[in-house]
DNA sequence: TGTGCGATTACG
DNA sequence: GTAATCGCACAC
């Protein structure tokens, strides 16, 4: 397993199309820290919702819950569903579209006797970050404690990484990204090597 | 103001 | 297979 790189990216990297940004956060890092205590999952799979994907919480234009999505590219769009589960997505794309990439599953990286304090049901390192609910259980991001919006910026964010096509993972059988279109889910592994990105701020 | 259901999870 | 559990979007 690759060692997190700690590289940052910048805004411009998700003001490009869901779908480009979803096969290039593949083998990329989630850091989470709270209290001091680090966690790190690494990403095997992750979804890209879009306007025309009638799926996507887009599809019917800008409401209160996903004006976040047409906003400027690289924020957390955390929605509550189940009346239960949150699910986290970073924005992307150009202001005005309304595009996001779901982050469905994470192999466990660091910190997972940090995870399972709050992952209580969970019995193994699996079931830690295998589905976009469990990821938001076990980094504890969900409803703004005060109100706020923005509260985990500082302690939530994401570092460069790579993976190699096909690769298996803990969480995962098949490493990848899915698009959904008109309700039917087109599976994509992922079949490029990542090119090395630059250092970034 | 009412209602149907969801980008899910866990358990039987 | 299905209960849990509530906010959102849209119908009325």
């Amino acid at each position: 397993m690759t060692d997190p790189l700690q590289i940052r990216f910048e805004r411009s990297f998700f003001a490009r199309p869901a779908t480009r940004v979803a096969r290039d956060l593949l083998g990329c890092y989630v850091h989470r820290r709270i209290k001091g205590k680090e966690m790190i999952g690494r990403i095997v799979e992750t979804e890209a919702y879009h306007q025309d994907d009638p799926a996507s919480h887009s599809y019917r234009g800008i409401t209160p819950r996903t004006e976040l999505m047409f906003g400027e590219a690289g924020y957390a769009y955390v929605y509550f569903t189940y009346g239960m589960h949150f699910c986290m997505n970073v924005v992307t794309g150009a202001i005005g579209t309304g595009e996001a990439v779901l982050f469905r599953a994470l192999e466990p990286v660091s910190g997972t006797s940090e995870m399972f304090i709050r992952r209580i049901k969970a019995k193994t390192e699996r079931d830690l970050l295998s589905g976009p609910a469990k990821i938001c259980q076990a980094f504890d991001v969900g409803k703004p404690k005060h109100g706020e919006d923005f509260v985990y910026a500082k302690n939530l964010y994401l570092t460069q990484g790579s993976l190699r096509s096909n690769e298996k993972t803990l969480t995962t059988t098949r490493v990848g990204i899915s698009v959904g279109i008109e309700k039917k889910w087109r599976f994509i592994i992922d079949g490029n090597p990542f090119v090395s990105k630059g250092r970034t701020s």
